[in-house]
DNA sequence: TGATCGTGTGTGACTTTATCACTGAACTAT
DNA sequence: ATAGTTCAGTGATAAAGTCACACACGATCA
């Protein structure tokens, strides 16, 4: 029995009906959900698990846009439903998980039938929209070594991270040589231990805490 | 007798209705609609005009997110008005027009009862998304000079532009010198002619018909 | 008809980031 | 152990961002 918050709170008659016509997948982790050009057969709620949302440019260059976790819905499998235009970003899986497949006609019917649907929908469109604004302004204003830093503070302020140059130079959009060169930098500072695929953090001090002190 | 294609679609009875509540709003070129933390009054639809949104990071530089013009709805209200957050960025009138603002309750009212109203808006919502994620690769990846003849082009390939340094620089989210630096580098190949407060576009050669050839 | 002031533009010096080209180190499979 | 593959380090150079300041243009006012 899927559980997810949008399902949830939709009125007894109407999540039973939408429950009968949809389909729980699970997924790997880096399984690709969806790519670049593909059509989308229906809506994605993730129910458990992680997956990244990134895309290539015409330069071949990639950037992750953002994340869905638990009770998360794939907006962008939204405008791809509605209009059938295929995908301009990819969704990897990070951590293993599953997700709730709603087809097409369900999910016309609760958007039609139910306001909390909708209002979970708007939410989540909300949401995205912030996130790439927010992500524009990152990306256009803000130094490199402080987003390299943030990334790394955010993802674990102390703790053994798993993931290579390549990989962290597409969180930030950036060269692999140069996350290399600011990891390095970092390294001589103390404030990381590197080694193959890995990026131990020992003594990362929150620039924010110094500033906001 | 305000015109949009979002409410010359809805069936007559419910235009009828909307149409009652709907105000009509002119505004002059400049004028400011909206700025960060505000609160939402009402979805507004541009009727005539064009206004561009920008929003300004917390460095204090500012980057032109995307423009809006006729029949387009007004996405990041739609955000606002439904979860109740102050606007995250600014809108400002390019060239003067009309908009008509939708107060709340006939916005919820047309979501619950108009299919046609849900596919404009939700159509609406993807394009922004789409428009924010090539904004996203757009600034990571491509060179400021490509994007700077880019904009000039698309802006109008011969004739004069109206503009500052400092203004196309957050068009483009750079620095003011770089733009002035980058557009001196174009006065010397002979493709502008450039004074103060004005760019006359002379030979720009857009570089994909080369490319493209 | 200058003098003055606000705004826009030009530019040097320097830092940060991106790109290119390559080396070597670390894991994997045989 | 060896060969192949993936990762990481680094020098050289180009592009872009930052800082500081000079100057140019146009409006206004005495």
């Amino acid at each position: 029995m899927p559980h997810h918050s949008i399902l949830d709170i939709l009125p007894e008659q109407l999540r039973k009906e939408a429950m009968e016509k949809i389909q729980v997948m699970r997924f790997p982790s880096g399984q690709v959900l969806f790519s670049a050009g593909e059509h989308c057969q229906g809506l994605p709620l993730v129910l458990k698990g992680s997956v990244k949302v990134q895309m290539t440019g015409v330069s071949g260059h990639s950037i992750v846009l953002y994340r869905m976790g638990k009770d998360d819905v794939c907006t962008l499998s939204i405008g791809c439903l509605m209009t059938g235009r295929g995908y301009r970003a990819e969704a990897v899986v990070e951590e293993e998980g599953e997700a709730a497949m709603i087809p097409r006609g369900v999910f016309d019917r609760l958007m039609d039938q139910s306001p909390e649907f909708r209002l979970g929908i708007m939410e989540s469109y909300g949401r995205r929209l912030d996130d790439l604004m927010l992500l524009v302004e990152e990306v256009a204003f803000h130094r490199m070594d402080e987003r390299l830093e943030e990334w790394l503070q955010a993802r674990a302020s102390r703790g053994v991270i798993t993931i290579t140059h390549q990989e962290l130079a597409v969180e930030l959009g950036t060269a692999r040589e140069v996350v290399s060169r600011l990891l390095k930098e970092l390294e001589r500072q103390k404030m990381v231990r590197l080694s193959r695929g890995k990026i131990e953090l020992t003594g990362l001090l929150d620039s924010s805490v110094l500033v906001g002190a």
